[in-house]
DNA sequence: GGCCCCGTCAGCCGATCGGTTGATGCGGAG
DNA sequence: CTCCGCATCAACCGATCGGCTGACGGGGCC
């Protein structure tokens, strides 16, 4: 018979880890063998315990984000830890972060449980799986790659959102009030409004801010 | 001995229902006698299977949100259900609303399991319990009593967050430019800060907008 | 080498914003 | 009844924003 998947939760909320673990302990051939609290300790589990899954989550409350922890395990040593990302959120931005960092798979908790147990057995043979919801964005993306942002342009987004004038902008910069309304303009373009409260308001709601 | 506490779920997360589930299998005097995945379903289902306990997450993806459901089951008939809020924001805004609206409890995902446990047992006695990081905010609330939007001053607030301009906001509202400038005024007072772009990144934050 | 994206900068101008002062009416609390 | 919070409106003014046109250099791609 095939040996049972170890894994490894990544959760900044207790009760959640222990929802899961209690559920994925119905299933004989899936082992939880460790537990995270923080992007940094999963980071260090996954070093030590080399599990063949690690389910994580993207948003974690501090330190490290679940992107970042991703890319971390992913793209240490051997490789041979694959990370399944389960989210709530379903966003392009998040969707398109977790994806380059190295996830193998990206579901939904929105998702049936069944579908979180073969995703995970999936994960552990480096398939991917993902939500029919996250699939769907993925594909609508390929087809009309929307705009996306460039650094420097979310340098700009993050310090309007901090409710800064252009001047301010220009100085935390150190670039021109010009180069600032330059940025701005495009940003608008890309975000499809067309004043800084909007702009503030499409960033928030699509996360493309830390 | 004690009868068993009947719970029911509602998040709309189909995974953290599960493992919910799972978890409080294991306790061997709570009984999940239903789940919903939505505001609506869980108010149908409060009334039709008389819980002693609603464990409520705030933020349900469509339709009435969590607060809205708490409120209606709450203020429903007999009045013997308890709600238990279970979620992950700890903003002063949702912690008040969520009292406001008739909870009994409020409780983090981030606490500990054996904390559920207790909170719940305490819920279907009428007992509160909140979670300590949400009992500081409430008492520092009471300490130093921060600002409160008006119902006007949110009703521009959320016409801002769209990226309206004042003179749009006014016919919006059926208002005059004045009045609009006059409630952004006290809206930057309140929310501390001095720009609309501001005002909609602290908005968001805060999760003052449904 | 040419092409295009990105980032940088400039100047202009009308529209809008933010701050201020002051005023009215209405409703609830004391 | 009076006080106060809330919502409403007016007029003013300097500062800022948004949109425009145009420009230059660097880097990657073919």
């Amino acid at each position: 018979m095939t040996p049972s998947v170890r894994i490894l939760l990544c959760d900044d909320h207790a009760v959640v880890r222990a929802g899961l673990l209690a559920l994925l302990g119905g299933e004989p051939d899936i082992d939880v063998v460790g537990e995270a609290g923080s992007g940094e300790e999963a980071v260090a589990l996954a070093a030590q315990l080399t599990p063949d899954v690690v389910l994580m989550d993207l948003q974690l409350g501090s330190g490290i984000d679940g992107v970042e922890a991703t890319r971390r395990i992913a793209t240490a040593g051997a490789g041979a830890v694959n990370v399944l990302v389960l989210t709530t959120y379903d966003t392009d931005a998040d969707i398109t972060r977790a994806i380059e960092a190295g996830a193998t798979g990206y579901l939904l908790k929105a998702e049936r449980p069944e579908e979180l147990f073969a995703a995970i057995r999936a994960a552990a043979q480096g398939r991917t799986t993902l939500s029919p919801p996250v699939a769907s964005r993925v594909m609508a993306r390929m087809r009309s790659p929307r705009p996306t942002l460039t650094e420097r342009e979310l340098d700009i987004l993050g310090q309007l959102s901090q409710g800064l004038g252009n001047r301010d902008i220009a100085r935390a910069l150190f670039i021109s009030e010009a180069t600032v309304k330059t940025h701005l303009g495009r940003i608008y373009e890309k975000l499809d409004v067309d004043t800084r409260a909007g702009a503030v308001s499409v960033a928030k709601e699509q996360r493309l801010l830390p």
